[in-house]
RNA sequence: GUCCUCGUAGCUCAGCUGGAUAGAGCAUACGCCUUCUAAGCGUACGGUCAAGUGUUCGAAUCACUUCGGGGACACCA
């Protein structure tokens, strides 16, 4: 309809001589009585054509004939604002029913090659609630691009070599010396997660005190693979299903990573100082340099990660997309001084940062930490509300709102969560549609002409606009807050209309209706992680 | 100290490439179940959009300043 009505805008001013290059803006306004779409262009020209906005938008709408639209009204600074007829929301019914699962899907990607790096959180400990926000932004913006036509690969990159990987080898040798009643000291940044306990008890359990003469590598591989296999079977059940996992220890391997260094040195972006090597960031975008090769020879970790995205780009995407905590903002500079010190261009890089999630405990914030064990985990999210709520929850917030997550208030008030009241919505609607199912599309629909149908029916129409939306600006909480409001119309259409009626022609379209927002908000809640139930 | 980010109703948040009277939910008060699920619907109450200045036809939205919350400033990762 916004087409129809910018065309019909766009032929006026080809008749009136008017040249306007930008987008014409119509929207839909807050209040009815503004009508159905408005347009603010005559505003938009006024400085150029040196005319009263009124006057303007007179001529323009003088020169508008168009049987789609009832009547156009102009408004005070200048709004010129359409009434349309409703048949256009008559005919969506029948694509929503054609293309049942498939509606809102569009092809605006036009299979560019998209890759979303997520949660990447070191085989150190078991995922906790900042993860399961980062997860449940960066699946939700996966399942939205590929609806939208783009071909999207998700990424997961595991820290499996390091600093932090040895500290996570001797946390469990020093757990599982305890265990044999032998002595050896937790390091100084070890990791006191309940995780590291038991698999240090599993070995003991397994083998006694035969292990006590095993190397560190011993404990680091065993400790990276089950933690890892933990991480992955809560991202599972939490719904997200990765494309690819790599590994930094794979990365090293392939790239030889004193060859980067060397890439880098070529293209005059490294310098000796003090025994280290450093690398010349500052010269592109950060505000200090950063050191490569440690005095002692050894690497730092910004090596392996630019690599790793040397990697990424290697592999030919579009776009590369990157989500990490807010903490790391510091070094997202860093990361795109290497991408361009390495020839590639580093706007193919985009980091989304979100803010990190305070986690509050009888009125107080505790710091979470993996390394003291301190927090609230994934899997008791999951297991205490629901993967449905944890995933609404999460999704509905923009990145960069602060939250404070109670999970004792998020498990008492878990009812209160808008995704019951959406799933409810969805419930009523396989409820009647137990009762009475119906699919025969008629060519016309005669019974339709209330005004709470049609504001539905609206809502239902614009679903398709709304993922675009959300997968240009890449923001999935505009999917979590359309079906939201889409199931309060639904709500409020239900309270007033019965849709089993004695007349039976008035029936089967309210049930083709209502089969219409059941596929809509089926669509939009999976695109965020969420799978309605049937019953309530 | 330098840089980044956030500040909208009592609380949790939408609204931000400038548009018309700033929106929801929760909380509070009051209504609505003989009929498809009351986990619902409706009404009321609630705002100097942190403060100030600027940009212009028009600012919650953009710019600058100030104040407040959070974060980053390692030869840790």
């Amino acid at each position: 309809m916004k087409d129809t009505i910018n065309k019909s805008i766009c032929d006026s001013l080809n008749k009136l001589n008017i040249k306007y290059d930008e987008e014409i803006e119509i929207s839909t306004p807050k209040q009815k009585e503004n009508g159905d779409y408005s347009s603010n262009i005559a505003l938009k020209l006024t400085k150029k054509l040196q005319k009263n906005p009124m006057d303007i938008a007179n001529e323009i709408v003088a020169n508008i004939s168009n049987d789609e639209i009832n009547k156009i009204e102009i408004k005070k600074p200048g709004f010129i604002n359409f009434f349309v007829k409703k048949d256009y929301l008559l005919e969506n019914i029948k694509t929503v029913l054609q293309e049942k699962e498939n509606y809102g899907r569009s092809n605006i990607g036009n299979n560019q090659k998209i890759n979303i790096e997520f949660v990447s959180a070191n085989p150190t400990g078991i995922l906790h609630l900042g993860n399961a926000r980062g997860g449940a932004y960066g699946d939700s913006l996966a399942r939205i691009m590929r609806f939208c036509g783009y071909d999207v690969t998700e990424e997961y990159y595991i820290n499996d070599a390091g600093n932090q990987i040895n500290n996570l080898g001797e946390s469990i040798k020093a757990r599982y010396y305890e265990l044999c009643g032998k002595d050896y000291s937790l390091p100084e940044n070890g990791y006191h997660g309940k995780e590291i306990i038991a698999i240090a008890k599993d070995i003991y359990e397994e083998h006694k005190d035969a292990y006590l003469d095993k190397e560190l590598e011993y404990y680091k591989e065993l400790g990276t693979k089950k933690l890892l296999a933990k991480i992955v079977a809560d991202l599972k059940e939490y719904r997200i299903n990765y494309d690819v996992f790599t590994s930094e220890a794979a990365i090293s391997k392939k790239y030889n990573l004193l060859n980067i260094i060397d890439i880098l040195k070529q293209n005059g972006y490294t310098y000796e100082a003090d025994g280290a090597i450093w690398f010349k960031c500052s010269a592109i975008f950060d505000d200090k340099d950063h050191v490569l090769v440690k005095n002692d020879g050894t690497l730092t970790y910004l090596v392996p990660d630019i690599a790793y995205h040397y990697d990424k780009y290697n592999r030919g995407y579009t776009k590369m997309i990157d989500i990490l905590g807010t903490d790391h903002h510091g070094y997202v500079a860093r990361l795109k001084s290497s991408v361009k010190a390495l020839g590639n261009d580093e706007n193919k890089l985009e980091v989304k940062l979100l803010q990190l999630v305070r986690l509050i405990n009888n009125g107080e914030v505790v710091k979470m930490s993996k390394r003291t064990g301190k927090s609230v985990t994934l899997k008791e999210l999951i297991d205490d509300v629901g993967v449905n709520a944890a995933r609404y929850y999460f999704s509905r917030y923009s990145l960069d709102t602060q939250m404070d997550f109670d999970l004792n208030l998020a498990k008492s008030k878990s009812n209160e969560n808008p995704v019951y009241y959406i799933s409810y919505a969805y419930a009523r609607i396989c409820s009647i549609l137990k009762e009475i199912d119906y699919d025969a599309i008629p060519d016309k629909f005669t019974t339709i002409n209330n005004e709470e149908t049609y504001e539905l029916l609206q809502k239902v129409y614009e679903f398709p606009e709304v993922v675009k939306s959300a997968a240009l600006k890449e923001l999935p909480h505009l999917i979590a807050n359309y079906v939201y409001e889409l199931a309060n119309i639904f709500h409020a259409y239900y309270a007033k209309n019965r849709i089993l009626t004695d007349d039976k022609k008035q029936t089967q379209e309210n049930i083709l209706v209502i089969k219409c927002i059941r596929y809509t908000i089926y669509n939009a809640l999976n695109l965020i992680g969420v799978i309605p139930p049937e019953k309530m």
